[in-house]
DNA sequence: GTAGGACCTGACGTGGCGTCAGGATCAAGC
DNA sequence: GCTTGATCCTGACGCCACGTCAGGTCCTAC
């Protein structure tokens, strides 16, 4: 039985052919992505000359980072319909940019922290204290790229973030001086603090402004490492332990 | 009962802190990365100030890419031991490295599979068919860059890589005028041609010479994209059926 | 006829959580 | 003191693209 007549690979020899595993096209069978044309009277699977083009579209497509489902949505799609097949790829596009920026922003990180680290051979707990440093700093400077963010970065404009930058340092060193002089967490001076603090927060979130200024520092993805950190995380660390006092004490 | 003194948070509290989700930390909990100091009587967890500093370590370091298991072992490594961590940093620098590479190449190619089918609106079967042929041309063409056969390039120089370029180059050509013609597959230039065909794929690989050179023409993941396609895919894809009839027959 | 490879199906594991399900607990208002 | 809705608990399954056994059948060459 099976006379197609023409070459037939066995799943074996195709997986070696096409540089996949066996696994791979059991997997590929069973979710109905790609099956053998035949089988064998005991089972055993055949492909055909179609059957390896096909598997090399998949293999051709899986290479340029698709899911299975997007090879299937391509394969599927109807032979003109190149339009929908150029919208998945252009999406595929940003996604991969997207991706290489993230990498390139973790490498950029990963090679301050060595360097900042260089020549002082620290503990690791100095290490993860520059690292924590970078990361709250960049947590908070980079709000502005969060996708949730991006309407109301539409209306206050680019300058208002500008802007809330620099009164984000002024706060934070205004902050630590309260911290440092150690001021009781009902003084109004540190109440008006802590009501402008939540207040810049509030301007970039849209939830809850009790928390968000704390939320702000950690939440999400960061982008760029340029600048150094001007404070010692440490004293962040204290900062916002010390605001949650604050508001828990008002 | 857990009278610690100090500010206690509750998981849901900590979670919005930290911009994590309630399911991070029971899964933090569960894996036993990272646990509440304390409970309730009823079972509720409470973190204390230290927790969250512990776990904005363990965010910060997830952050740069880390594993979870990598975070453990950073965390886990005693004080004074940075050169353990400073390796680990490498390493994932280069696996970054690989990353944004990797992402650039898969750029390359599917801006250059969007710019080559733009102006004339093609099928989707063209499209693959033009896929088909760069995925099949870099999966030769970087060969060199394979793992497997970082060592047997050591042996035979960059020069011979460069020659067998050429070498399959000219090969390809010739297949191409076997199956064009309809060459039986048992001519003696066929038989020869296969030998050398194999014998190419055979200088690079250490397996079996006889699926080695078509499987070269698919396996694993491809480099950089930087020349066009000089033969049709269809017809290598005639080529490597009809090598493979060539062996059959042998 | 037999040995050892290649093949079959089914099931569980991977990482880092998301997402219910079903129930207990907590905090605030009446 | 009671209700109500938010929060908390544990356990279990889902995701993605397969890897890795386990236990059995089949094919091929000697």
């Amino acid at each position: 039985m099976l006379e197609t007549g023409g070459q037939l690979w066995s799943i074996g020899e195709l997986a070696a052919l096409c540089g996949v595993t066996v696994r791979t096209l059991h997997h590929y069978d069973r979710i109905g992505l790609f099956r053998a044309t035949g089988r064998t009277g005991s089972g055993h699977r055949r492909y055909s000359e179609d059957d390896v083009r096909h598997l090399y579209r998949i293999r051709a497509l899986r290479a340029l980072g698709l899911s299975l489902e997007q090879v299937r949505e391509v394969l599927a799609s109807s032979p003109d319909d190149a339009g929908a097949v150029r919208q998945l790829l252009s999406a595929q596009l940003s996604a991969l940019r997207n991706q290489a920026e993230q990498a390139r922003r973790l490498q950029h990180q990963i090679q301050a922290l060595l360097d900042n680290t260089g020549s002082t051979m620290p503990g690791v707990d100095h290490f993860i204290s520059i690292l924590e440093g970078m990361t709250m700093y960049e947590k908070y400077f980079t709000e502005e790229q969060r996708t949730e963010l991006a309407q109301r970065r539409a209306e206050l404009g680019p300058a208002a973030v500008d802007d809330a930058k620099a009164t984000f340092a002024r706060l934070v060193e205004e902050g630590l001086g309260y911290v440092s002089a150690n001021t009781p967490v009902d003084d109004p001076a540190v109440l008006d603090f802590a009501r402008r603090w939540d207040g810049l927060g509030s301007r970039f979130h849209s939830n809850d402004a009790t928390k968000s200024a704390a939320r702000s520092m950690w939440q999400d993805n960061s982008p760029e490492l340029s600048a150094r950190l001007p404070w010692p995380p440490d004293r962040l660390q204290e900062l916002v332990t010390y605001l949650q006092r604050v508001r828990d004490a008002g």
